[in-house]
DNA sequence: CTCCTTGCAAAAGTTTTGCAGGGGC
DNA sequence: GCCCCTGCAAAACTTTTGCAAGGAG
């Protein structure tokens, strides 16, 4: 399961922030959307004129600091926005066809240890993007 | 050593472009900060009004197709753009101090390799950073 | 001489901000 | 009732594009 709308709005008071008609709305789609990756400007797109775009960023905004989203960069575009309660997964983005890949980060964990181990730095790969060629663009035909 | 703005020029002219006065002006601030990582806009600024930022920005795309130069995704802002001879290296930002580390690629290879046997994609880590938090900002007080 | 490049200006696209009114708690 | 939040408008920024003039090869 997944965070659902009830529980965005539940963050959002729990943060001492108030849930009002526009961040309910928010909250409805990225619920309802929790299988994709939502830009600011898909968001507002979706609530069609219901809230204005500068309160879908500001409410955004609220969501990631009640902890209940997160948003990634996956290329040179905007950012995508995501449920915080997802597994965190690394996104691979291919320069040529666009593809993205999910790999879930346990699979990456020897990598983002050792990581931490030589440098000390700790790795939020989740918030950016690999980019690179996909099996089908990196294959000579 | 590196490429130095005779290079990079060129480089233009063998990829069928042309040599022109504003090209070598960016040129040469490139090759003397070799060691930095300029946005297009800390370019123009160094070019101080010498070349207009338009052409910056298109000068910096021949470097690119000319095969000279590369870009990185550093965080939220503008890209930053480095010399294609340097070694390739991941880099690693620091979400609250902002500090920049980087590491050599190759001792990144097993997971990079890792992750191209298991999913087929060949990571071309170099282009986008990896945030995290560094050493200091880990560590609680 | 051809046509690639430039500067200027304007546009495009995303995100931020100021402000006065309205609504949550 | 307090003051957080909203819509609207405008601004801030980065990057792109159209166009006529100029310069490279």
């Amino acid at each position: 399961m997944h965070l659902d709308a009830d529980q965005l709005v539940a963050a959002l008071r729990t943060a001492g922030l108030r849930a009002t008609a526009p961040r309910r709305a928010v909250c409805r789609v990225i619920a309802e959307h929790h299988d994709r990756h939502l830009t600011p400007a898909a968001i507002g797109e979706l609530l069609a004129g219901q809230v204005d775009q500068s309160t879908v960023y500001r409410t955004l905004e609220a969501l990631e600091s009640a902890g209940v989203l997160r948003h990634t960069h996956l290329g040179h575009g905007p950012s995508v926005y995501h449920l915080a309660d997802e597994p965190a997964h690394q996104h691979l983005v291919c320069i040529e066809c666009g593809a993205t890949i999910q790999v879930d980060l346990n699979d990456l964990r020897e990598l983002l240890d050792a990581i931490t181990a030589r440098t000390g730095f700790v790795p939020d790969p989740a918030h950016f993007a690999v980019s690179g060629r996909c099996a089908r663009c990196a294959t000579p035909v």
